[in-house]
DNA sequence: CAAATTATTTAGTCTTGCCTAAAAAAGTTT
DNA sequence: AAACTTTTTTAGGCAAGACTAAATAATTTG
C-alpha cells in the first residue's frame, strides 16, 4: 500500500460520507488537487487491489476491505491529532499538515500503543470520532444548518450539494469543512439565517442552509 | 528533499564516521540494499543540489549543507527513538524499523516539541548522542569491548550492530545501557571474554564484544 | 609493466504517479 | 431527437528512482 494509494483511499472515504453513490473522478480530483485522467488511472489500480468497486463514467465506491483501509488511515490521523494538541502543544491549525503525514506511518504497534498511550481517547480535537482497531466507529449526527435553532453554535462538516457553484459560494463566504457557525436569527418569512462566522455576520438563503451539514458543539 | 535523497545523505554519514575519505558508490549501494548503478544515478542529482562532493571514481563525501540535512535526519531519528522506548515502551531492538520511517516527518516544530517533551535527551537508547537543533553532537569516546584488558570496569554506552537478533542477544544476557561489565579473562585462543555482570558471570565471543562499544569507568 | 580482475559509470528500460490533449460518453438544450 | 456542453476516459508523455547489461576506469597480480 504506497502513500499515494492511501490518499486516494481516504479521501473517497471522506467523499462517502456526505454522497452515498458512486464518486466522480471528478470529485476525487478536486480534493486530490489533481486532474480527473490521474485519478482514472489510480481507482482503476485500486479496483485490480479489490479495495474499490469502480465502474467506467458510474464512479467509485469502497469494497469492506477498502474501507477498512481506510479507517485505519483515519484512525492514525486521528490519534495522531490528540497527540500533537495533547502532548506537544499544537494549535488546532498546525495540527492538519502534520498529521497528514503521521497517518502513513506503518506500524500496528505504534498506533495501538499510542492510543494506549493517550488513553483510548474516542475524538479527536474537532470531536471526530476515533475508529478502533477493528475499524468501528461511532456515527456522528450531523444536521442540515437549515434544522439548527436560532442561539446554537454548530461546525461545518460537510456540504450535500457539492455543486462547484455552491463550493465556490461557501468559499466566497469563507466557511470551509470546520469553520464554527452561530445561528445568531432565523427570519420565518424566507427561512433566511444571520450567521456569526468569526467575528463577522453574513445572512444566507434557506437553500444554502439546506444543502450544509453541521454538527452540535 | 524526497524519502529517497534522505536515505541516501543519512547513508553517507553513517559511512563518513569510519571512513573519512571518499565513500564509494558500491559502499552506499550495499548499505542501501541496492545497486551501485542506482546509487551514481542519486549521488550526481545530490551532486547537483550541492549536498554532496562527488568526482567520477572518487567516492563522495557530504557538504557541510549535506552534513547538517543529515544530522537532522539523525536527530529526528533518535529522538523518535527515545519516544517510543520511554513513552510506548517499545524494547529496544523494536524502536529502529519505526522511527526509520517517523524520520523522514518533516516539521521542524513538531521535533523540537518533541525534544522538549522528552525532556531535551542527550542520547538514544542505543546510546548514541543526539544532534542539537542547531546539529552540534556530542563527541562519544567509546570503545569496542573486545579492546579492553582483563581486569578492568567499564559501563555499556552502545552497539555497533543494532540488529533485533543481536539486540535480544543482549537482553537475554540482561546487557543494557549503563549495565557495568567487569572483564574478569580474555582467551587468547578465540578471543572470548569472560565478564562479571552484576553477581552473573558470563562468556561471551569475541563477536559479541566486537559489537558492544563501553566506556572505561 | 602488461594482463586479469574488480569497481564504477553509462546506456537503455521499467514502474509509479502524475500530466496534457484528444476522444468518447453522458447529460442538457432547443 | 439533434446539437451542444460537460464529464470522463484514453492515449501518449514525463520525471523519479530503481534495475540489467555493457563499457570503461582503477587496481591487483603474475
Amino acid at each position: 500500500m504506497t502513500y499515494s494509494e492511501e490518499n486516494y483511499l481516504k479521501i473517497i472515504y471522506h467523499l462517502s460520507l456526505n454522497q452515498a453513490k458512486g464518486i466522480t473522478t471528478n470529485a476525487i480530483a478536486s480534493q486530490m488537487e489533481s486532474k480527473p485522467s490521474s485519478v482514472t488511472d489510480m481507482v482503476q489500480k485500486l479496483a485490480d487491489k479489490g479495495l474499490v468497486v469502480y465502474k467506467k463514467y458510474q464512479g467509485v465506491s469502497l469494497t469492506d476491505e477498502g474501507r477498512f483501509t481506510a479507517l485505519m488511515i483515519v484512525r492514525k490521523h486521528r490519534l495522531w491529532e490528540v497527540f500533537l494538541l495533547e502532548k506537544l502543544d499544537f494549535s488546532w491549525d498546525e495540527v492538519h499538515d502534520v498529521a497528514e503525514q503521521l497517518e502513513h506511518i506503518k506500524s500496528d504497534k505504534l498506533i495501538n500503543k499510542l492510543e494506549e498511550f493517550l488513553d483510548f481517547p474516542t475524538e479527536d480535537p474537532h470531536g471526530d470520532p476515533i475508529p478502533d482497531r477493528n475499524g468501528k466507529i461511532a456515527k456522528v449526527d450531523k444536521k442540515l444548518l437549515s434544522e439548527i435553532a436560532a442561539g446554537k453554535k454548530v461546525i461545518c462538516v460537510g456540504v450535500k450539494d457539492s455543486s462547484s457553484a455552491f463550493l465556490q459560494y461557501l468559499d466566497k463566504q469563507q466557511i470551509a469543512l470546520g469553520s464554527t457557525i452561530e445561528v445568531m436569527s432565523k427570519e420565518d418569512f424566507d427561512m433566511s439565517l444571520t450567521l456569526k462566522l468569526g467575528d463577522k455576520q453574513v445572512t444566507v438563503s434557506n437553500k444554502i442552509a439546506a444543502n450544509l451539514f453541521v454538527k452540535t458543539i
